[in-house]
RNA sequence: GGCCCCGUCGUCUAGUGGCCUAGGACUCUGGCUUCUCAAGCCAGCUACGAGGGUUCGAAUCCCUUCGGGGCUGCCA
């Protein structure tokens, strides 16, 4: 969350008011309050085991009934509550869920109601003592004065009993925070993003070369819009143009390509220095470059003839890879291509009209090309370019050839050009 | 099974009764530009799940239906 630029300011680690914040820290209050629906009869021990429910789960199932707790242990007499503990059975404590409804307002689902009768009497402690969700969220909500609850639509249904704690602990409905169940993000087969489903650890899009503010301006546009037609936005812009009323309700797709093409948005509108910055640790992760200050300086000069041509950082490896090496190795088709005959001869005449170049800049470099291989040979720049391409870069596809090349240097140039001759 | 949520181009969306012969973005296809790859520019394909209503008029309101998803735990 931190490397997305996410925040917040108040809970762990920053602190505040209503702390502690670790669940763990706040057993006894949960318990205290558990003990507190218990004697106000909101709650009340149940002895049911595990294998006793699951019984009855089945006969209910079996029956084609509505699965759920089934109120057993209600109203036990003494005498069965004495009998219960005499068999060493320790009871959970479950909410009492009254008869009627419950109503709550979503704030992008409009009003939402959940009869009782669907509601079955829910666990707020085991048997051992330990808190359940349920009960500890609520307990928090109203201990931390939470305003809002966000989160994801599958958590629409526990909401009743959510309010069920919240009402058992004599809030006010004008009190309930408001709720906004968000709609999930489906990865592209149509289940919901997961572990197994598509690349959902930060890291990997960290290492992929993503950008925060790409991942973020993309994932706020699933599921919302700010209502024109502007896509690219900024943190800022977010922060200050989202409203949970523009939430859609509907699932959306994971889509791979837009994020890509938003990253290179991003990337494309970064200014030198921090596009350097950001790309160095690649390079360095990598080992293209150790991290000296004339490979940075080159890097840096480097970095505007490539940066409307990657999407992801990492790219900067394989585009940038040339310019630190002693010598180029060719892929396959590149090493193909500049083997043929023409391709041959082609680098022989480059390298005769380069030789004489003493003024190594991109404008020279390119005049004296053009002037031996367009006009001398009379190709067309495709295939005149192309093979020095390859002997300079290694690879057919490169940045711009006549920048790569002053950028490379003329003593590394013509030697690329030496070699590549058979 | 029961309850709940959801349903506009392939994808993300705009759209809240007439401005919609449905707009934008991404993808895809074709073209232009061009030293490769990109970027940029232009063009094109493609959608209101279905069926009934209400209305002069419906993507927008109502009903039904179909489809997708969630929940149905001493998980969260």
């Amino acid at each position: 969350m931190k490397w997305l630029g996410l925040n917040w300011d108040e809970g762990p680690e920053v602190g505040g008011p209503y702390g502690p914040y670790l669940q763990s820290q706040r057993l006894e209050v949960y318990t205290d309050w558990a003990n507190t629906f218990l004697k106000n009869g909101d709650a009340y021990n149940c002895y049911c085991s595990t294998e006793e429910l699951e019984r009855r789960r089945e006969a209910q199932r079996e029956a084609n009934q509505a699965p759920g707790y089934d109120g057993k242990c209600r109203s036990l007499t003494s005498a069965e509550i004495s009998k219960y503990e005499s068999e060493g059975r320790k009871p959970v404590i479950r909410m009492r869920m009254p008869d009627g409804e419950t109503r709550f307002t979503d704030l992008i689902r409009g009003e939402v109601v959940f009869e009782h009768k669907f509601v079955p009497d829910f666990v707020l402690m085991r048997a051992d003592g330990s808190p359940l969700y349920t009960l500890a969220v609520a307990v928090d909500d109203v201990l931390m004065k939470v305003t809002h609850v966000l989160r994801g639509e599958d958590l629409l249904s526990s909401t009743p009993r959510q309010i069920r704690v919240y009402q058992a602990m004599g809030v006010a409905s004008s009190d309930f925070p408001a709720f906004a169940h968000l709609p999930f993000v489906m990865g592209t087969d149509n289940a919901k993003l997961s572990k197994r489903n598509g690349e959902v650890s930060i890291a990997w899009y960290r290492e992929e070369g993503f950008l925060p503010e790409a991942i973020c301006n993309y994932l706020a546009l699933l599921g919302w819009s700010p209502g024109d037609d502007r896509e690219n936005i900024t943190m800022e812009e977010l922060v200050q143009l989202f409203t949970i009323e523009r939430v859609n309700s509907s699932p959306a797709r994971f889509d791979m390509k837009k994020l890509e093409a938003i990253n290179g948005d991003k990337i494309r509108a970064l200014d030198i220095e921090d596009f350097l910055k950001r790309a160095l640790p690649f390079l360095i992760e990598a080992k293209v470059i150790s991290g000296l200050a004339e490979e940075i300086a080159l890097v840096k000069k480097a970095l505007p003839i490539i940066q409307e041509r990657i999407i992801r950082l990492k790219e900067v490896i394989p585009m940038l890879g040339f310019l630190f090496v002693e010598q180029v190795e060719f892929d396959q088709e590149s090493a193909t291509r500049i083997g043929e005959a023409d391709a041959q001869k082609v680098v022989g005449v480059a390298l005769d009209s380069l030789e004489p170049v003493t003024d190594w800049n991109h404008t020279q470099i390119e005049s004296a090309l053009r002037g031996s291989l367009i006009d001398g040979l009379g190709l067309k720049p495709r295939n005149a370019f192309g093979p020095v391409r390859i002997a300079v870069t290694g690879s057919h596809i490169s940045p711009p050839l006549f920048e790569s090349m002053e950028l490379l240097g003329r003593e590394r140039c013509l030697s690329r050009l030496k070699s590549a001759i058979r």
